[in-house]
DNA sequence: TCCTAACCGAGACGGTACGTCCTGTCTTATG
DNA sequence: CATAAGACAGGACGTACCGTCTCGGTTAGGA
């Protein structure tokens, strides 16, 4: 998912990469990632891991810094967007597994030296962490919000989904990093956040309704 | 400010401190810092651009990453928190003081970086980051919030200001580096995000009061 | 005609080599020689050169080295040792052809890359060198010396012929490397000393016989 | 006497190079050079070897090449030119020692690939190579001649000693490398050779002069 | 006409070493 | 005691090759 898939049939030429490679690197970053961090890691250090050349690594990732966005992403591949019937509820197991995982220190700390290295590099490293990193977070929110459109719950123009998106992961990102863990209490708090927003915005639209009923110019 | 204030009175024996070395390597260090990056910057860099001994460098900061931080929080020291006599007016400034120096890749990454660098070691890194950078920010909004309870604007139960300094300084900064710039258009957002929470919270309060006065029990 | 010829005639079974891939890659291999000797020689740059894929060259030459003898020899295949009707003239004609070869840095550097390589494996490389390399040269003086000796001019115990083999190339070699250009004087000082060498046994060669007439015993 | 001396008295400034480093780096280049040769010695071998980083290494000779003619130059400073009274007896010591130099095929083949990196490298590692190891074997021939000169044995104008180095030390070079061992029989066949011219010269001289008591124009 | 063995290209793979850069410590002479 | 200078051990980077291997596909002669 990281690395563009080998295209359709037509095989292409010379010694196909061994299958179990990929994984073995995969698994070893992740461990060596989540034992030293993003700048501690070191290619070496996993090939010897993974049991692998170091060239090998270098024959897939151009660098220490896509293997690292690579190895993140494998980890944000475990996030689960269930749907649990009704907004409220998608929020709050979304904004839980956001919490569940940036809270632990290592993948919290990797994603925030990889938007670290993005800055440097917005369109190389920047690219590679939106496409495979920030936008799997942004999942979390963005496919709750969906849902709650389709079911009628809320209208697409009361909310900005990028916006919120931002808000739920930066604000988690930063407790968990800078304040602290961001403990049930903080989720909680942040829901009761968002909670009175869509209060006041479904109000809103609530007096309109009624302006309108009562003056239908 | 950074570092522990030289003690008192009685002059330590030997030579004094040369005095404008600190500045000069703080200076050498924020430059460095904004071409290269943390990860990139280095001491062997700093020392040079600031035509000192490595030994200096050493000698007044124990590592790297603690002079890293030292340099951020010297242009952290640039905030100002005026009173705009509102908390929308406060508000609105300090969501955009806060755009404006996270926006610039380079102290918005620099931030990042360190933050990632204290989820490896909460106690040293990671106190330091808290105490010298993340309050700073943090400032922003208590400062505000503050204010405003002076002026019997708000009440302190209604706003947790922990967390809404996380909620504005962790979206301000992962817009800032994973989505791009927090623009005009973002702050707004959440700007008018937060106005709705305040909104639906004076009006409970509101309803509360109505209620008390309706039903004195 | 450095490596061995395919046997006899029944045909070996299967497809039968490419008879031009030979000669490319012979030729690619002189040239990344000529460029940038044997030790920074490699098979990767010879195959790109030569437009034929590394398992090539492997098929064909055991290594690198290997394919570095050959490509040398084709080089002194060059020699040419005419009969000039004298040993005085052939020694001359030999000399300046040993001198003409050697003194261009990319074949003496390359002869003499492979001599040390000799050093390390005397029956394996060491072997190869002798019969494809050195005899190459030791013939541009025995040849001489036995055409010499065909014409009556010496007679065989008068001479070493491998001593002054190794007299003639290794002299010229040293200072092709060693001292600079092996030029015009040089080639005269080498020749005059060989002159000086063949008057003092004539002339012992003569005494003796003279020796012989006054006394016969 | 291979790195330029540190200059007089006033002391650079900084940490001093550690003395027993140089010695240490040596000693170990000197073994893994005999064990492996020039091209499969490894500054990481080296280094481990020596007790020292690699970057110790890299601080006191530019690249691999320049600490193997350091090494070999070590080697060569074994080299003993006795006075053995006459130039017959100082040019067979000569010889022999030249001879059980280069006979070790570690020494040989380090001499050969060196020359073969001077080829390469006219003006950097050539200068080197010229000024540390083949001035050293040349001083084997060039002070028996001057001492026979000083004795009277013979007159400058008989002998190009430039080129007599190369003759001497070349043939036993090639002999060592390409032919098999220089052994008795070829240094025996070497010193007659330069005998006969010896007495080829001398008797010329010899008639010179009665031709010029013989007829004073 | 197929079969089979060897050829060829492409490129992955495990290794090894290179030379560079940086960290944090140290040793020295000088202020 | 601070400072400049720079040596030192250690470690990682990313690059370049080596020689081996595994593919798909090609090209003969012999069955």
């Amino acid at each position: 998912m990281t690395t563009r898939p080998r295209s359709g049939r037509p095989r292409r030429p010379g010694r196909p990469r061994e299958e179990a490679t990929e994984q073995a690197i995969t698994a070893a970053a992740r461990q060596v990632l989540a034992d030293k961090g993003v700048a501690r890691m070191s290619m070496e250090h996993v090939a010897a891991k993974a049991g692998v050349a170091k060239s090998t690594l270098y024959r897939r990732w151009p660098s220490k810094i896509e293997l690292a966005v690579h190895a993140v992403a494998a980890t944000f591949d475990e996030i689960e967007i269930d749907d649990h019937g009704s907004l409220a509820a998608d929020m709050r197991a979304g904004i839980g597994e956001a919490a569940r995982l940036l809270r632990d220190p290592s993948t919290g700390g990797a994603y925030a030296a990889l938007l670290a290295e993005s800055a440097r590099d917005p369109d190389g490293v920047g690219r590679q962490v939106r496409e495979s990193l920030s936008t799997r977070l942004h999942a979390l929110v963005a496919t709750s919000v969906e849902r709650s459109i389709d079911r009628g719950e809320i209208r697409r123009e009361m909310i900005d989904v990028d916006l919120l998106a931002d808000v739920v992961v930066g604000s988690v990102m930063h407790r968990a990093l800078a304040t602290g863990e961001p403990d049930e209490a903080f989720v909680d708090g942040l829901i009761a956040l968002l909670a009175d927003v869509a209060y006041a915005r479904l109000r809103r639209q609530q007096r309109e309704a009624d302006d309108e009923d009562a003056d239908p110019t």
